[in-house]
DNA sequence: GTCTATATGCGGATAGAC
DNA sequence: GTCTATCCGCATATAGAC
């Protein structure tokens, strides 16, 4: 049973050095020395790097899912603002996989394809949720306006950890901020905020933009 | 002046397989193989690989700094729609580089901060764009509004090619359609717009979700 | 389960002939 | 300018002892 947490060591060891370094940049011997161990022994706990990356782009996928299924339970802007941070919580956890997509599908094209497929739900979750929005009376927005700012709310908790990285200054900090990010996101659905609900909608803009 | 010819054509073919098969999919002896010419003529025109990418980043550089110099000329929605068009005609041209972003500035250290720079120079040239469209009364934003715009459109040219391989169904197409692209950025701006600059966008709706 | 030692292959880069 | 031949180093993966 100590190869149980010797094989999670292994899965946090490479999770966190693909964050830092890039999944491309990270050997498998780096990640023995990085835990003391010998490359031969990882390779009993894990055959192939494939392996490893397959593991936690599961636990990413997991993750993912459990937030797309209570997506469409958003009913207010405190609600919106709660799920967008969890969300841009757990993609920066394994902010890797976004990151490097380029490069993980490149290399292990099932992944690729799970990629695709997760993509493909989270739109949908994120349909369900401006549904849900206008349905409560919280946003007004046509149907075309409502699918469209699906479509933004995706592409930017999918992209925008890595699109920070390339402003200057914001990278500073090392680690992302979920709080910003999600502030960000805010602005897309904010013309479409009805006058009733924009109260929190103004307390965050003090909060990041003071 | 033959030498001349075949570094061209080293430039070029490194490009398409760049695009094709990611940065670090392709190597050097790839290249040569793909020119019918050997690994050590390769290495006559250019002593390393991160040459090639230098040279093609810079040209890169030039085109979209070519484009942010003339940004802030636009004076309408048609111009902000052939603005945008002809930078994400750019952007695909050379989609590599925002495509392998963390595996480049992993590997070339000094062309990540390249790329950061250039993220800044496309932010200044964004927010005068965007002033330009309120001074001409194109749209209707507070200050603080349209730098929230220039920001997103930034974030957008910068990574919807990059989003869009994400999306089943969309890369079938292999090649990218700067048109789409450049329509789903102007619905960032969409909710801004004066009631009589709606035409040109009525137009492009009409001709894109129909 | 963990180690040491090693096989295998590839990519980058070089030397020297033509 | 272009070729062939080769070196070096690294990363994955394996074999077999402890």
């Amino acid at each position: 049973m100590a190869s149980l947490k010797t094989r999670e060591r292994i899965l946090q060891a490479s999770l966190a050095l693909f964050n830092a370094q890039g999944l491309a940049a990270v050997s498998t011997h780096r990640i023995a020395a990085e835990l003391g161990i010998s490359p031969g022994n990882l390779h009993y706990h894990f055959n192939a790097k494939q392996l490893i990356v397959e593991r936690l782009f599961r636990r990413f996928e997991e993750r993912l899912e459990l937030l797309n299924a209570s997506a469409a339970n958003v009913r207010a802007i405190d609600d919106l603002w709660l799920s967008l941070h969890l969300r841009f919580e757990a993609i920066d956890a394994y902010r890797f996989v976004y990151r490097d997509m380029a490069y993980l599908s490149g290399e292990y094209p099932p992944l690729g394809q799970r990629a695709q497929a997760l993509t493909a739900q989270n739109l949908l979750a994120a349909k369900a949720l401006c549904e849900a929005l206008v349905a409560a009376g919280v946003i007004e927005a046509t149907a075309e306006e409502a699918q469209m700012l699906a479509l933004q709310i995706v592409f930017t908790t999918t992209c925008w950890l890595s699109f920070e990285r390339l402003v200057p200054g914001r990278d500073a900090l090392q680690q992302a901020d979920p709080g910003l990010a999600a502030y960000y996101t805010l602005t897309l659905v904010s013309p479409y905020v009805s006058r009733e609900s924009r109260a929190y909608l103004d307390f965050l803009r003090g909060k990041y933009l003071g």
